[in-house]
RNA sequence: GCGCCGAUGGUCUAGCGGCUAUGACUGGGGCCUUCCAAGCCCUAAACCCGGGUUCGAAUCCCGGUUGGCGCACCA
């Protein structure tokens, strides 16, 4: 049984992921995320939230899941997010198109529909199933359709990422933040993809959760003005180079722009972020490491990519995060199809006075002169030079016709203009997370199975599971345990547990089995805590705190003991110094 | 999507044409119990779905669903 099995198992077993749609069969590419999943996921989402919307001030906005055809033609999802499949008349077997002609043609992935459709034609290509005839090929968009009201309604997509949201709300955003540059918008929620043949649990799911930051960023200044936070961090990195080399290098952020590796320090920060919150929320710092795309399989409007991969025991390094600098392509791309200008106007230090060469047509007369044809007419003589303008009598070409202007009508001059600042469209930095990939090598982490002794000191060893979560993370925070099932520890354990759940942490009162057993049941679901109420209790007020991953225990009162509690789980405070040693 | 292999209580598993379906762990109730899966009693819980072959199918055959692996795809 390797780890993947493992982890799955107890996860299956104590709540954290369950198949979807069992009870009917199941479907591929479906997860339910069960009591001490969701409150896991959840955890790890608000750490997220802590990290992104608070600290960088990138805040957090909600957009639909579904939408509209024009958003994803502009993002390209309509157009490109496909593969083309062709199927067999015969047999009614799908197969990529691309595939059935690639030993006919090389460039086979790069063809059009009708380009395949001709050379399956022109070389009888047959079904390879049962040598039927194929039919034309299609597009498989790997976009879930659906409609948009009833009837002939619009035709509406599940979004296969959070980002566009982002872009589309562009404008607003800008406002929002008074125009000033940068500002960053986030989104935190499901996204959608039909792929063909989802497999490996969680990893790759029909409907995920991402987590992405949209950072809109001066183009002609991409330097981090907190940079010297991550300066010296060193992380792993796997750049183009080093993967020739096949040696991935430890490095300091600073290092890696100073060398040019890293294209520049805005994107390094991110680097550094995301480096930071995975190993908040528990990711080994060795099996992290930041992989850049090469220049064949990074995106072509892209500058520079780099994905944060961890690496697990079945899958090997799986990415988890994409941070890409998308330069200007997604608004520019919204802007075309939408028709609205999507830029940011910044002004200048200084006002720069610039000399330009001004025509100004006198409209008034102008107008009576050419009626419908009078505004065209002005744009293309502002268009002119100088020594067209000067000729006595102006030739204009206007839809094919040529037309002469009256010289007196047309004003022109050198002039000096002040220029206070000008429209740019920023570039954006995008850290793309995949929730669900990290929820699933949070708990691959966390988990262990280690021996311990035994009771009673006899040699007998016995195996201890136990998920060491970060204590942020653990779904259930804190275990209450009256040490015998009896009236007397049973009352004042209440009274414990209604203390912690008043001060918000997640409480589990458990008084079933032995207290060993009840123990083992937490330190499996990664309970960082267990208080037991004994007989001292009931001299002295005092309870024991045992913590999760040494198994030691230390005695406290019971005055207090939540706030204590939520100092160890959120502050990091010592579990020595919770009370006196046992 | 293709090929190969699998699917039995919550979990892991026995079964190889005669089933009233093994066992362990887990869960629930109780007895006992003063700190790390102890013991005893009771109890709940399963043959993935649909066809076929057969007197008889968990078992053999076909199709589907689903899981794993390889190919392909995907970031």
């Amino acid at each position: 049984m390797d780890k993947y099995e493992q982890v799955i198992e107890m996860a299956k077993r104590r709540g954290f992921l369950w198949n979807s749609f069992e009870l009917y069969g199941g479907t591929a590419g479906f997860y339910d995320y069960g009591p001490l999943g969701s409150t896991l996921k959840r955890r790890i989402e608000q750490i997220w939230r802590e990290t992104y919307v608070v600290q960088e001030g990138y805040m957090e906005i909600e957009a639909p899941t579904v939408g509209i055809e024009e958003v994803f033609i502009a993002s390209g999802h309509v157009g490109g997010f496909s593969d083309p499949l062709c199927e067999c008349k015969n047999c009614g077997e799908a197969f990529r198109a691309d595939h059935l002609v690639d030993k006919i043609v090389a460039v086979a992935d790069t063809l059009s529909d009708k380009e395949l459709d001709k050379v399956i034609r022109e070389n009888n290509v047959r079904c390879p199933e049962c040598e039927g005839e194929l039919g034309e090929t299609y597009e498989f968009n790997l976009m879930f359709k659906t409609q948009i009201g009833p009837g002939s309604g619009r035709q509406g997509y599940m979004r296969p990422e959070t980002a566009q949201g982002m872009f589309v709300d562009f404008l607003r955003l800008a406002r929002f933040y008074r125009d000033k540059l940068p500002f960053g918008a986030t989104q935190i929620g499901k996204s959608y993809r039909n792929e063909i043949s989802p497999r490996q649990g969680v990893i790759r799911l029909r409907e995920f959760t991402q987590a992405e930051a949209e950072i809109f960023i001066d183009p002609n200044d991409k330097k981090h003005t907190n940079f010297s936070r991550f300066a010296d961090t060193l992380v792993n990195l796997y750049s183009d180079e080093a993967q020739d080399r096949g040696i991935v290098d430890k490095m300091s952020l600073a290092e890696a722009v100073e060398k040019g590796i890293i294209a520049h320090e805005f994107l390094a920060y991110q680097i550094g972020l995301t480096n930071h919150f995975l190993q908040r929320v528990g990711i080994v710092a060795d099996k992290l490491r930041f992989r850049q795309h090469k220049k064949d399989e990074m995106a072509h409007y892209a500058i520079d990519c780099w994905d944060a991969e961890i690496e697990t025991d079945r899958f090997g390094w799986v990415e988890v995060v994409g941070i890409a600098d998308r330069t200007d392509y997604d608004l520019k791309a919204h802007a075309a199809v939408s028709k609205t200008e999507l830029s940011i106007y910044r002004e200048y230090s200084e006002p720069k006075m610039v000399t330009q060469f001004v025509v100004k047509p006198n409209m008034g007369k102008l107008g009576p002169l050419f009626k419908g044809k009078a505004k065209d007419i002005a744009e293309a003589l502002k268009a002119m030079s100088v020594e067209e303008l000067e000729k006595d009598n102006i030739k204009v070409t206007v839809d094919g016709e040529e037309l002469i202007v009256p010289k007196e009508i047309v004003e022109f001059a050198e002039e000096t203009v002040k220029i206070s600042g000008e429209n740019i469209i920023p570039h954006v930095i995008e850290p793309s997370y995949g929730i669900d990939r990290i929820f699933y090598s949070t708990m691959e982490h966390a988990f262990e199975e280690e021996m311990v002794a035994g009771k009673d000191d006899t040699e007998e060893e016995e195996a201890r599971i136990v998920m060491r979560l970060k204590k942020e993370v653990a779904p259930v925070q804190v275990a209450v345990l009256p040490l015998l099932t009896r009236e007397e520890l049973i009352t004042p354990a209440k009274n414990v547990e209604i203390q912690i759940k008043q001060k918000g942490l997640l409480v589990s009162y458990d008084d079933s089995g032995t207290i060993g057993r009840r123990y083992r049941r937490n330190d499996e679901i990664g309970t960082p805590y267990s208080i037991t109420i004994d007989y001292d209790t009931l001299e002295d007020n005092t309870v024991t705190i045992r913590d999760r991953d040494s198994m030691k225990q230390v005695r406290a009162p019971i005055e207090g003991i939540a706030d204590l509690l939520y100092e160890m789980i959120y502050i990091g405070r010592d579990f020595e110094s919770a009370g006196k040693a046992l």
